[in-house]
DNA sequence: AGATTGTTCTTCGTATACACTTCGTCCGGA
DNA sequence: TCCGGACGAAGTGTATACGAAGAACAATCT
């Protein structure tokens, strides 16, 4: 594995500590390093095929992004998301999701809406394929297509960044949201394209909440290291 | 019990990485460093007295936070906020500062009302001596203060570093929003105090539509350094 | 003038060293 | 057996040095 990634670094020609970063983020999303699970700089310097350095500067950021804890002069832990800031997520992304379903329908133009379109129709064949990587990546493409939309930057980096944080509670729980409910995506789309804000929220709030439900239903399952 | 004292021994070390930080978010803020700025590394390091080390782990987390823009091989710049952001930032702050009012208003306790309570009081007083810089204080934190009382820790995280910002455009223009608005605030104490969620909404959207107004008018004034 | 070539400044990454904490283990004593 | 402390290992925090590569800028040449 330290292999893969050093030869994957090698071949960028990004900052390593950058490379570093987006290595332990999706490492920590896909469950590769679980919560609670200790990061120590020499282990991860040689899982990435780094020294030091780059790990560290990573190591910070990424707890300024909440993937990691760091505790001085104990290390850095991978965080754990616990089921009740499943729900507190979730009620920040309600104010933000709705705002940027908002902002797009009164923003978006013609090629963008063809854009969502098209990711919708991706998505659809997806589903038929029964190809589930592939829709839950669709599935992340279409909302943060549309925070792209909305146009404001905050919003689209913060939401961002909850996202993924969604991602990851949901991948440590059993399965993804199997059938990704194109239809709750199919409304919002059509709201947007409509240019009416109040509908556009409204459809928002609805593919939130299913969201929401299923995200807590994934939760009871319960993902083993809960502190 | 032994625990909680150690984890505090071990934690009242604050790392110089994270001095370092705070002391580089409060120089820009405080316009020490003005946008557009150039800031190597060595010349940081000489300003606050560390090895270069510490200096790159913080202009990460500076960087991730939005205060520095960092182009890879050729340094950090202080980021410049533009008066177009300005709006986008107080659309996402309406978003969340009414939830973390309304979250506040469910769940205060007697006591988060009286500390609430306490610093309108000394507000209220500094208002009276004319002592600006304490009245700005005072009004950060009370909005601070809301935002953990929320108990909400993203909406609380994330709003404080918006906040920052706001404050950062702020001090870039001229003098802060003078008379700060107490009575707008004391309307958002009663209102969380009174348990009402939609009244405590209502209160923290009254008092950001000022804000924001205000904010704007700043920004007419212009604050030089723009791109 | 315009293009090319150096020179210099900086960042980026590596390597090393070392003080100091924290952690785990082991050992002796009650 | 259980407790308490000594001791050593592991790991972080910080400093420092060095080489490579890139960018900016000046000097040189056509």
């Amino acid at each position: 594995m330290a292999e893969d990634l050093r030869d994957k670094l090698g071949a960028q020609h990004l900052p390593l500590r950058d490379q570093v970063l987006a290595a332990l983020r999706t490492a920590i999303i896909d469950g590769n390093y679980l919560p609670g699970e200790r990061l120590t700089e020499d282990r991860l310097a040689e899982d990435f095929g780094v020294s030091r350095n780059p790990v560290r500067e990573a190591l910070r950021v990424a707890e300024a992004e909440g993937f990691v804890l760091i505790l001085p002069r104990r290390g850095a832990v991978v965080a754990s998301p616990s089921s009740g800031t499943i729900a507190d997520m979730f009620a920040v992304r309600e104010r933000l999701e709705t705002l940027a379903a908002r902002l797009a329908a009164e923003r978006a133009t013609a090629a963008d809406v063809a854009a969502l379109r098209a990711l919708l129709d991706q998505g659809r064949e997806a589903t038929q394929r029964q190809d589930l990587a592939r829709v839950a990546e669709l599935n992340s493409m279409l909302h943060l297509r549309i925070l792209q939309i909305s146009g404001n930057p905050w919003l689209s980096s913060i939401a961002k960044s909850l996202y993924l944080h969604v991602q990851w509670v949901f991948r440590l729980g059993a399965a993804e949201r199997a059938p990704h409910s194109w239809a709750e995506h199919i409304q919002l789309v059509d709201a947007i394209e409509s240019g009416d804000g109040d509908r556009a929220e409204r459809a928002a709030l609805a593919h939130l909440d299913a969201a929401s439900a299923a995200a807590h239903e994934n939760a009871e399952g319960g993902y083993g290291v809960t502190p």
